[in-house]
RNA sequence: GACUUGUUAGCUCAGCUGGCAGAGCACAUCCCUUUUAAGGAUGGGGUCCUGGGUUCGAACCCCAGACAAGUCACCA
């Protein structure tokens, strides 16, 4: 691969071997034994059971300021940042002073990765710093940081801020803007809480196939892919529900499985390609013992990741202190558009939908065109943590009808500031309905409904054998790291948001490739016979080669035998 | 998928009505032994996203494209 060496990154190439000619190796093998970390040094510096009168510790130069014989610069390690004191004789005992005018002041840069040995003090100005006695090179950093500073006030200058490069290079985000690092832990100890919450009651945690011959459990388009062994075609999972469930029928009372599903539909500030969902399910239980336990759940999440209940989220504060308001579909939609929809037909939903300003077509039946009322008109107005509850029973196929009412179901979904969050059963499972509902699904798909689910009659005669009444749950755990981290977008909370491809930096002319092709095979050749072989004309076969050399695929070499092109 | 905005030095950003490509930080050289975004002096660094067009002349105007962000549509 070709590429342009900015000023800096040659300068650093350079200091790299100068570092290796002073016979310092900037890549070295053996383990550096650390024994403190910069966080501990500063909380703890007055504690007088630490002693903190010989530390060993490593990180990334992050800062330097020189000053003739001696020297601040900031150490940041895994916890944070330190600065440390860098005096030439107390690293240099003897009269070789090359150690500190060498290789800390003209080979060392901001991004290297040193380790030192030293003392704690507090400098005339009263920051806490390592005075250091022994300084290791572990690691030459060869592309320049952006340079981040934050004054007094806490307020950052020249931050990096661009969310491409954000995105794309999540590494040097995570060096440079530590609330990003931040963000990460709390996503993992939203996980790590629940985990704790699930298996202290006894849940088992499972995982479950992501590739599938049928994508069940969810309305979605799924990603295709190609098994070449079977010949055969499979989907990325779009959900885990009819696995799991599966396995409630084998007799487990509970399992649950953080798992990645894939969805290929739209992407923006909050759907990615892939996302993180978790689903539980839960024998003997139903949705009403599930929305005790997800309120009780999520309470303690918030306990765990932000310290209280009242989470501050875009200048709003949601509270996730048990329990939630419990209200039924329809009911939100009569309080929020003053019509009452229960016992409607299609066609009256649909003229209620266009009197209401919704615009709806002839493909949407019943479900969808309540889905719409709710989603447009009422949806937004839920900012607190509302499980709405009991949909009808065309938007949920996998679910029981309603005990009470069998034109609605069993159901819940948990809104957090209008946004859907959770989503929960009392799961079906009377195989000839199951049978029923995804037949009706297949009646949606053929009037061009292309989300509705496909049939899988391996998960019906799962249930033939009798699965035991289940309560089944899952929530959007991007979402719900959003809300307690305060990030409007998704792409904040996940490491690596998918992003189109970087375009290749080099494209080739067609005298290039052509070249390129024959030397490929021969890897070193003669001048004048690549010249031939390629059949160029002169003009073109200039142009070529030199266009090949400025991309530094190919080098012309001169020697006693004539000119010789070798290839990269 | 539609619309809007953006893309200039390693980073953050100026660049007026089309007239020599700019600043701060970073970098280099020299001086400086407890500094705090931050010592002083001097200096180097550019595919102005790409390709066309208009023009005596384009970072700037026009057309097409790439990438990103925001809003909407769809979805969780």
């Amino acid at each position: 691969m070709s590429r342009v060496l900015s000023e800096q990154e040659q300068l650093r190439r350079k200091a790299l071997a100068d570092l290796r000619e002073k016979g310092i190796e900037p890549y070295p093998a053996a383990m550096f034994h650390v024994d403190t970390m910069a966080k501990d040094v500063k909380q703890n510096y007055n504690d007088e059971q630490k002693n903190f009168s010989e530390v060993v510790m490593a990180g990334r130069l992050m800062s330097r300021r020189i000053m003739g014989k001696a020297a601040f610069a900031e150490l940041q390690d895994a916890s944070g940042k330190i600065q440390i004191y860098i005096n030439r004789d107390e690293i240099c005992k003897g009269e070789d002073k090359s150690l500190y005018n060498d290789v800390f002041k003209k080979h060392l840069d901001i991004g290297d990765i040193i380790g030192i040995k030293g003392n704690a003090f507090k400098t005339q100005v009263g920051e806490t710093s390592i005075n250091v006695k022994e300084l290791t090179v572990l690691t030459k950093s060869l592309k320049p940081l952006p340079i981040v500073k934050t004054d007094k006030e806490g307020k950052a200058h020249d931050a990096f801020t661009d969310p491409e490069q954000r995105y794309r290079r999540r590494y040097v985000d995570l060096i440079v803007n530590p609330q990003v690092k931040e963000t990460f832990i709390k996503r993992t100890k939203v996980i790590n809480s629940m985990r704790q919450f699930f298996n202290e009651r006894g849940y088992l945690e499972v995982e479950t196939p992501i590739l599938q011959p049928i994508p069940g459990g969810a309305a979605a388009r799924p990603f295709i892919t190609h098994h070449n062994a079977l010949n055969t075609e499979l989907y990325l999972r779009v959900a885990n529900e009819l696995y799991l469930k599966r396995l409630i029928v084998g007799g487990f009372d509970g399992v649950y499985e953080f798992a990645k599903d894939f969805r290929n539909e739209g992407m923006d500030r909050t759907h990615n390609p892939e996302f993180t969902v978790l689903e539980i399910y839960v024998a003997y239980k139903d949705y009403n013992w599930m929305m005790d336990f997800t309120e009780q759940m999520l309470e303690k999440v918030a306990k765990d990741v932000v310290g209280k209940t009242n989470v501050e989220f875009q200048g709003k504060e949601i509270n996730f202190k048990a329990p939630f308001a419990r209200v039924p579909i329809l009911e939100a939609i009569k309080n929020h558009t003053g019509v009452e929809v229960s016992g409607m037909n299609e066609s009256e939903l649909r003229e209620t939908c266009k009197k209401l300003g919704l615009e709806v077509d002839e493909t949407m039946g019943k479900a969808k065109l309540i889905d719409e009322l709710f989603g447009e008109l009422c949806e937004k107005h839920y900012v607190q943590p509302t499980f709405i509850i009991d949909y009808p029973v065309e938007m949920s196929p996998l679910c029981k009808k309603h005990r009470d009412n069998p034109e609605l179901t069993e159901r819940f979904e948990l809104m957090i500031n209008g946004k859907e969050v959770a989503n929960a059963y009392t799961e079906l499972n009377d195989p000839i309905d199951q049978l029923e509902r995804f037949q009706e699904q297949l009646k949606l798909s053929e009037k061009g409904d292309d989300e509705a689910m496909f049939i899988d009659l391996d998960f019906v005669r799962a249930l033939e054998y009798g699965m035991p009444p289940t309560s089944g749950m899952g929530i959007g755990i991007d979402r719900l790291v959003m809300f307690l981290t305060n990030n409007t977008s998704i792409q904040e909370v996940l490491f690596f948001p998918q992003m189109r491809p970087e375009r290749k930096a080099v494209e080739l002319s067609e005298a290039e490739k052509a070249i390129l092709e024959i030397l490929k095979r021969e890897k070193s050749m003669e001048l004048n016979t690549l010249k031939e072989q390629s059949g160029l004309s002169n003009k073109q076969w200039d142009k070529g080669i030199k266009g090949l050399t400025k991309h530094s695929l190919v080098k012309v070499n001169k020697s006693d035998e004539g000119l010789k092109v070798d290839l990269l």
